[in-house]
DNA sequence: GTCTATACGTGGATAGAC
DNA sequence: GTCTATCCACGTATAGAC
């Protein structure tokens, strides 16, 4: 297993960063985590330091997550719509998050560092076209406030949407025992919702 | 001004906190932003040492934001209702999150201590009612998605302004160029904005 | 109450045996 | 490639003069 200690290392790594922070860390605890012995200076044999483990992780993350960019749902074209489409892309979305939690961990704790890092993953959070792809799903909304300010219903939907996954997976919080659906659902309608909706309800699921 | 000595010292520890975190401001920095000689360890005169200090900079911003709350606003209760009243109260409370910015920073640092912190502001948070109030202001809302899953809709609009403010604040990001203005104006029309406001524009401001 | 000086602990990083 | 041993920088905290 001598040869897998490189990529042990980065496993302990992303996890240790993530929990406690990159300053946070020793080399030591690190070198524990990935199975040699603490305080050995073994870590050195695969790494030049710890900032050159840092790039390797996010490195490999930024890989990792680059494959598992969501697809953009399809909203229906014409006017029969509902808000179930929308709903299930947001659902889609909170996995995407999820999926860059490790990530997000250690660049909240690299916060105010004038590195590199911030740039090249806000480079992959572009790369996704959240603002973009919500915009265009926001086109054929029928919300009058929505239809006055196409942008700012966008980013509301994408801040209700980070908002909601920080409190939730990095404060612990309950959420107000709102569900993922529940929310997500919630915020589709609020989006897309007909404004008649009252008096002619969606025929879609 | 040897009296204020310790008044400084908190200044200097809330301004550091904020920035690099507890564990990355050592004391002879502390002591140096305060006016004391950087080494000296005049510090320990003050606290006993600097997680003391920490409790200090906590309690004392606490006492600080319990003035600030911000006051509910009065939603119209009558049938004649505009987004304006919610959009003004969403600009008072994106104010009061600026307020608890500096607590928040070193909160954000602060996360994953087992300590006693968390609990203390989150009690804080609750006081203000966030919850419950903005479940009150959006009682009236005539918006389908929102008198179906009230507590759904009150979660989203919090998590939306969370959202916002972290990434505006802490994250530096334009924010989609979208103003707090256009923001909570567009999220306030979403809530209440009544169903059929293309036909009967409201007559409020 | 602030200073100089220092003891001590932790962690980053290297040397050299195996 | 991993180990033991060690050096060194930095930060905490204290002692004691002023």
């Amino acid at each position: 297993m001598a040869a897998g200690t490189r990529e042990r290392i980065i496993d302990a790594a992303l996890r240790l960063f993530g929990e406690r922070g990159v300053a946070a860390t020793p080399v030591t605890a690190i070198e524990a985590a990935a199975g040699l012995a603490s305080g050995s200076g073994s870590f050195y044999r695969h790494f030049k330091d710890k900032n050159e483990l840092l790039l390797a992780v996010i490195e490999r993350e930024m890989a990792r997550v680059k494959k598992n960019l969501p697809q953009l749902a399809d909203l229906p074209r014409g006017d029969d719509r509902s808000a179930a489409p929308l709903a299930a892309q947001l659902m889609s979305d909170l996995d995407f998050l999820a999926d860059l939690r490790p990530m997000m961990a250690i660049l909240m704790w690299e916060r105010g560092h004038p590195s590199e890092l911030s740039t090249k993953v806000r480079g992959a959070m572009v790369e996704r076209g959240v603002e973009l792809g919500v915009a265009d799903l926001l086109v054929q909304s029928r919300t009058p406030a929505v239809k006055d300010d196409l942008e700012a219903a966008a980013t509301v939907m994408m801040y209700a949407m980070v908002g909601y996954f920080l409190a939730t997976d990095f404060f612990g919080a309950a959420a107000g025992g709102v569900s993922a659906e529940r929310f997500t659902t919630t915020l589709a309608r609020l989006m897309v919702d007909p404004a008649d909706i009252g008096h002619s309800p969606p025929r879609d699921v």
